[in-house]
RNA sequence: GCCCCUAUCGUCUAACGGUUAGGACAUCAGGUUCUCAUCCUGGAAAUCGGGGUUCGAUUCCCCGUGGGGGUGCCA
């Protein structure tokens, strides 16, 4: 039972969380999962200029958000550049690095690259990967400002970590083979090597913020949920392997393995997304759509009491439908203000209507009549109606946009009981003048 | 230019030499419903091209082509 794999995810603090970036930390911590292993988080923050506390705290709101718990304190790497200095002259004691200022900016230290020879590794996602040394070039490890470069200081926190398994993306293949040549520099066994293939666009360009929502807190914003999220990044790129798609986190725990990740790119399909999405949230416990619910009505300045009923009524025809969070407001605002706006496109279509003026004002005045109102006894009143104006969809549709402003949503008897019958009947006369052809 | 990787429906993918090439999203048609969403039924939809290896290639090899990545002071 007791095992020593060891893997990070360690990004640089940028402000945003790419999604590319977030789905390598969903793929190691499920692989530290599934093996019992330890998930490490690595801040690499040397870039001093990105690195603000601000965008430290954006990264780990982000890990929080789709639960990636990490085992050990973060490491930030800006603490171990004297480390990193350290390894740098160790190589240039050893020979494997030596000193130039081929670019006249100053003095360097530069890795030297075996001249002869074949380099090989074995990806864990990619296969057997080999380049012939003399295709390989020396490279800069430590700046002539004295600063490490990444790949020197990569390779010695991942030695100072104890690193078993580097899972990280695709862009990264190149570097493997210097940093490879790193570790038996520094004496150390390299780790095993895991590439990730990237998510692109729909022109199969790397997916980036000009093709859409990019990073994990756009997402959120607009009201996906996490587990959806995370769900559908596993997908990109892995398969259990059978039809499941819809996954528990611990299904996923169980059934992941590196072997099963695929070797090439992922279009990012944000159709896809709204649909596991919304298959989320219709499997959410109803005081949590509830709360979610509550935070964006109010977020949007709208008044969070209903006018005619209360917020369980109102959630319960609208949970099922809802895709993101994002779009609730636009969708039920109209349980909650008089001021609701009217569509166009709904107006011109079921309103601008010979005979919809007429209706409304027969729908009213027979709905005052009405003494308990009554799913059924709205519905009765509808059908009655329908039958003199030649079908349902005639007296429903306008209706339907005098009360909500909209032409789809929850079952019209059911709206309009919520709703209310007085304040029905005032919609409906309100509207009339809007029937005006 | 050179090096490395990659290629199944529109998209995400399954099929680790033998299947009517499967599933999901999207899409189309029909059914249910007052709309939308859901639900049910059905349809269309793929192995990049060319050579091999093999009794047999989506699968293995080679060559193209497309795409991606890398290419001495970004990470």
């Amino acid at each position: 039972m007791c095992n020593n794999i060891r893997v990070r995810f360690a990004p640089s603090p940028t402000g945003n969380v790419h999604i590319g970036n977030i789905r390598a930390a969903i793929f190691n911590w499920l692989f530290a999962r599934h093996t019992g292993g330890k998930f490490l988080l690595r801040v690499e923050d040397t870039d001093l200029e990105r690195s603000t506390p601000e965008a430290i705290k954006t990264l780990l709101e982000s890990m929080e958000w789709l639960k990636l718990d990490y085992d050990e304190p973060v490491v930030y790497q800006t603490a171990n550049v004297n480390e990193h200095l350290k390894a740098a002259r160790k190589l240039l004691d050893s020979g494997h690095a030596y000193k130039s200022d081929k670019g006249g900016k100053g003095e360097c230290i530069i890795f030297k690259m075996p001249s002869e020879g074949r380099l090989e590794y074995n990806d864990l996602v990619k296969g057997r990967m080999r380049k012939k040394a003399e295709d390989t070039q020396d490279f800069v490890i430590v700046r002539s400002d004295g600063s490490p470069v990444f790949h020197l200081a990569n390779v010695v926190d991942d030695i100072l970590q104890g690193i078993t398994h580097v899972i990280r993306g695709d862009d990264h293949v190149e570097n493997t083979f210097k940093h490879i040549e790193l570790f038996k520099a520094l004496g150390a066994q390299p780790p095993a090597y895991a590439h990730l293939p990237m998510i692109v666009n729909n022109m199969g360009k790397p997916y980036s913020k000009r093709d859409g929502s990019a990073f994990v807190g756009e997402f959120r914003e607009q009201g996906y949920l996490p587990d959806a999220l995370f769900n559908f990044l596993l997908l990109l790129g892995w398969a259990p392997g059978d039809d499941r798609e819809i996954m528990s986190r611990e299904e996923m725990i169980k059934a992941f393995s590196l072997d099963r990740c695929k070797a090439s790119a992922a279009r990012f399909d944000l159709k896809k997304l709204r649909w596991m999405n919304g298959e989320y949230i219709a499997a959410m416990p109803k005081d949590e759509f509830k709360k979610e619910f509550l935070r964006r009505v109010s977020d949007a300045g709208i008044p969070t009491e209903p006018l005619g009923c209360t917020v369980d009524d109102v959630i319960v025809p609208v949970q099922p439908r809802t895709k993101t969070f994002g779009d609730i407001p636009a969708n039920c605002i109209y349980f909650f203000t008089e001021d609701y706006p009217f569509s166009e496109a709904a107006v011109a279509k079921r309103l601008k209507q010979p005979e919809a003026g007429r209706i409304l004002e027969e729908t009213a005045s027979r709905f005052e009549s009405i003494h308990d109102f009554t799913e059924e006894a709205a519905e009765d009143v509808i059908k009655e109606l329908a039958e003199k104006y030649g079908g349902m969809g005639a007296v429903v549709h306008p209706v339907r946009v005098a009360v909500s402003g909209v032409s789809e949503g929850p079952g019209l008897f059911e709206m309009l009981r919520l709703i209310g019958k007085e304040r029905t009947i005032a919609r409906l006369r309100r509207a009339i003048p809007q029937t005006a052809l």
